[in-house]
DNA sequence: ACCTGAACACCGTTCAAGT
DNA sequence: ACCTGAACACCGTTCAAGT
């Protein structure tokens, strides 16, 4: 199968290369963006990230739309890692395991890019590529479910979407609580799966 | 043992009753922001309130010092009850079903009130009214742990704080999946939970 | 084509002036 | 004491004008 590999400097729409000027622009505002997130501003505001840029306010826009499509964009490299593990997790030895440890990472990348946390829980994808991005999980995870039931190793009932959403529930729980019980609450999730 | 009993309409520091008209300002201003959060705006405008609630700005920051602040008035009365069921279930026969039949509360207050879920996850509280009401919550969830780990129905090592934050994760897990898959997502938590 | 930034609407927050 | 609302700073979003 095929799946497309969205890069974060991909272009908004088209599969046109961007100019090379344009490409530049976009990268600043990038690091922009993840500067403030970095510096714990979840709120990603239009108008400082074009200063911090050194652009107009009309140019991000331009690029990102809204400040989903802005959130996706910043969660799409961390969006595709996730993606890869969950294909290495369906094709892996013992299923079991695999599961344990996709949950871990899942966990990893959504604790380390709060924009990957936010991007999950949404409901629609503002960006084609997060769409092909949220069906490859999804067929790859599926893969894994499958895998796991004929193993006996998961209750039959759960779907992809349950892992997706257990997923953020996961991370959610763990950003109230604090990192020191992560491993445990993995382990509760993971009792809570098996058949 | 005696624990406060915090309602919606206490005043923000004092134990004082407030002067008749203040209480009814106050009281038009609280329904205005739920109002707000029922038509599923969660942003709670201060200004927007204000008008709303034909008042000053300034009036709603002299009862309200801070947004978190009104979002701890707003969830007061859903948290009581909360903290209530656990009571209830902290002494209630079989100490399993308590538990289960707690997790399904607490779940059903913090779907139906938004400023509920967002006052369980936050660090902090800002009115020591919520303080009360989170001491209460957890001191009678220790108590229902207390017995439910002395009957062999839960693993050892889960804390009050543990429960609160899984709390807040069966939440986020149901509102990024949808409201049908309720009941699963609460087994789930609870065979993970079980020793 | 792409970028700029002024412009307008709106919200957070404070505080001098009113009752 | 308590309330009002003007005032200032800031952010979202659009769009006419520039290159």
């Amino acid at each position: 199968m095929d799946y497309p590999r969205a890069v974060s400097t991909d272009p908004p729409t088209n599969a046109e290369p961007l100019r090379a000027d344009s490409a530049r622009v976009r990268a600043r505002m990038l690091r922009a963006a993840r500067e403030r997130l970095a510096a714990g501003d979840t709120e990603l505001p239009m108008n400082a990230i074009a200063k911090a840029a050194g652009v107009g306010v009309g140019t991000v826009y331009r690029h990102f739309p809204s400040r989903q499509a802005l959130l996706e964009a910043l969660a799409a490299e961390r969006f595709t890692h996730l993606v890869d593990a969950a294909e290495q997790a369906a094709a892996g030895p013992d299923i079991a395991t695999e599961l344990a440890r996709l949950l871990r990472t899942a966990l990893d990348h959504q604790l380390g890019d709060p924009a990957l946390a936010a991007v999950l829980a949404e409901p629609e994808a503002a960006r084609p590529e997060t769409r092909a991005l949220g069906q490859a999980l999804t067929t790859a995870v599926d893969r894994l479910l499958h895998r796991a039931r004929a193993a006996g190793a998961i209750r039959p009932e759960i779907t992809a979407d349950d892992v997706r959403a257990l997923f953020c529930g996961l991370q959610h729980a763990v950003t109230v609580s604090g990192d020191a019980d992560r491993d445990r609450y993995v382990g509760i999730l993971l009792r809570g799966l098996r058949a």
